[in-house]
RNA sequence: GUAGCUGUAGCUCAGUUGGUUAGAGCACUGGUUUGUGGUUCCAGGGGUCGGGGGUUCAAAUCCCCUCAGUUACCCCA
């Protein structure tokens, strides 16, 4: 049987690991320090509180999980006769893998309310699964790294996750642009270009290209997407404004009240953020508009500089996650890391520093079976002595144990033969400089303590 | 869902206009050395050339189907 692995998955080794803890132990780092505290939630959620929050499109990504047992037993025949899998599914699955972190955070503070103060600020660092076509950078299993504050309306939140974008990817020595905007005034541009509401979505859609596919190719999209050529025309020409005076100065001229709340959050920030100072840029991007519906006021994405890469974190602020699940006037806001991304910018530039795999400092190596009691010994003292350590399980040839320890990017290598059980003086050697010192056990340990 | 590219040893890949018994490096095993690896030398094992069908005296190579991987679009981290 060949060995495999589904579609868009993968797996890690102990270098990988070791890279990727690294990361994740900087976003955790910060966000605690930024006063976040961890929640876990099951892999699986029931497929009611998953399906009908990310769109059609998201739906049909869900992986689904079959039911237990005879699953097939009630299930009408004419409904199997039709084969309409929408209508089977969830006769015959009730559980689906979560597809993000948002909406079983959702359902976890309303579950969970009593026992929450708010405004209520969590993070989380878990898989997530989505059964879409894999590409690069892209899998159907990865890990988000979430943050989010729910509870309070307070644009000091949004300032706040400015900082922790700015402090995290300073810690991770990555340069980045951190973009901001803010749906409504996105929905204030599209009341003063005319724009109907429910073509709201296509705009925000065709926006979002604006970098990728330039001034025209978001035109001709809107069009496409049956947008008024004249509301299409008129909206680029307001995309053309870049600075939030003069937005501000449109929206108050046009009289939209929705535009110019949007400002006025944007402008909050900045006066957040006037005298604490960003390694980064902040960059106001009046065409940055992101895919995800339940956004609606300030929205966050940042891009590597220097790299062609796609957007290495999302967030925004949402009013109303948790009505669906019953509990009103919860505004919340968050951003997401993607951890999987910013691994590969990392790796592309070698950012990791040195000595994040945290291997064994030793491996006892050994001559004869005699040699091999003795150093089952040392190796325990070392081990209690806490010190990282291993032996070679049987008497090999000294080429194959240096060999392996060499594998394994052992930096020292304690030899023992006769001469060292008789003298009870080991043999140390560094595997990269290649020296050896002979030294006393509680010399040794003092070595590694 | 749509389109392009790629499937040859455990891994990374070569294999010419179809032509004898399909190769290399790494990895693995054994020997050489015999108290020292990264950096001696020698030998060895390991392949239904993704699968099926077709063309041909002859197919890893050409054609068709299929499966898988991958990249781009849609969407998204």
């Amino acid at each position: 049987m060949k060995p495999r692995i589904p579609q868009g998955t993968r797996d890690f080794t102990p270098q990988q690991i070791a890279k990727r803890n690294y990361i994740f132990g900087v976003i955790k780092e910060v966000y605690e320090i930024y006063g976040f505290r961890p929640i876990e939630t099951p892999t699986m959620e029931l497929l009611d509180t998953l399906t009908g929050k990310y769109g059609d499109e998201g739906d049909k990504l869900l992986f689904k999980i079959l039911n237990n047992g005879d699953f097939l037993k009630d299930v009408k025949d004419s409904l199997l006769a039709e084969k309409n899998s929408r209508a089977i599914i969830p006769k015959i699955a009730k559980r689906g893998l979560r597809y993000d972190l948002t909406v079983p955070f959702a359902r976890f503070v309303v579950m969970n309310q009593n026992a929450l103060s708010f405004p209520f600020k969590r993070y989380q660092i878990q898989p997530v699964w989505r059964a879409d076509r894999p590409q690069k950078g892209r899998y159907r299993e990865f890990y988000q790294c979430d943050a989010d504050v729910i509870g309070s309306k307070a644009l000091l939140y949004e300032a706040e996750f400015v900082q922790i974008i700015d402090e995290v990817f300073k810690r991770l020595n990555i340069d980045v642009t951190i973009h901001i905007n803010n749906r409504k005034l996105l929905a204030g541009i599209a009341e003063v270009a005319g724009i109907p509401d429910d073509k709201f979505v296509d705009m925000t859609v065709a926006i979002d290209k604006l970098d990728k596919i330039g001034h025209q190719g978001v035109l001709d999209e809107m069009i496409r997407r049956e947008i008024a050529p004249g509301a299409a025309e008129k909206l680029m020409e307001l995309l053309k404004i870049t600075s939030i005076e003069a937005l501000a100065a449109k929206m108050d001229d046009s009289g939209s009240e929705i535009g110019l709340t949007g400002v006025e959050e944007i402008q909050e920030i900045w006066r957040f953020l006037e005298h604490s100072p960003l390694k980064n840029t902040l960059n106001f991007n009046i065409s940055l508009a992101r895919g995800l519906s339940y956004y609606t006021g300030t929205i966050f994405e940042v891009t590597a500089n220097d790299v062609e890469m796609g957007s290495i974190l999302g967030g925004g602020r949402y009013d109303d996650l948790t009505g669906i699940f019953g509990l009103k006037n919860m505004s919340g806001v968050g951003i997401s890391f993607g951890a999987e991304r910013i691994y590969d910018i990392m790796e592309a530039k070698s950012l990791f520093p040195e000595g994040i795999n945290n291997n064994i400092k030793v491996l006892i190596v050994t001559f004869d079976h005699a040699a091999l009691d003795y150093g089952f010994g040392i190796l325990t003292a070392l081990r209690k002595a806490g010190i990282s350590a291993d032996i070679y399980p049987e008497p090999a040839k000294m080429k194959k144990q240096m060999k392996y320890a060499n594998a394994r990017e052992i930096p020292f290598v304690v030899v023992i033969g006769d001469n060292e059980m008789e003298t009870g003086k080991l043999v140390l050697k560094n595997m990269e400089t290649g020296e050896q010192d002979q030294l006393f056990l509680e010399d040794l340990i003092k070595v590694f303590s």
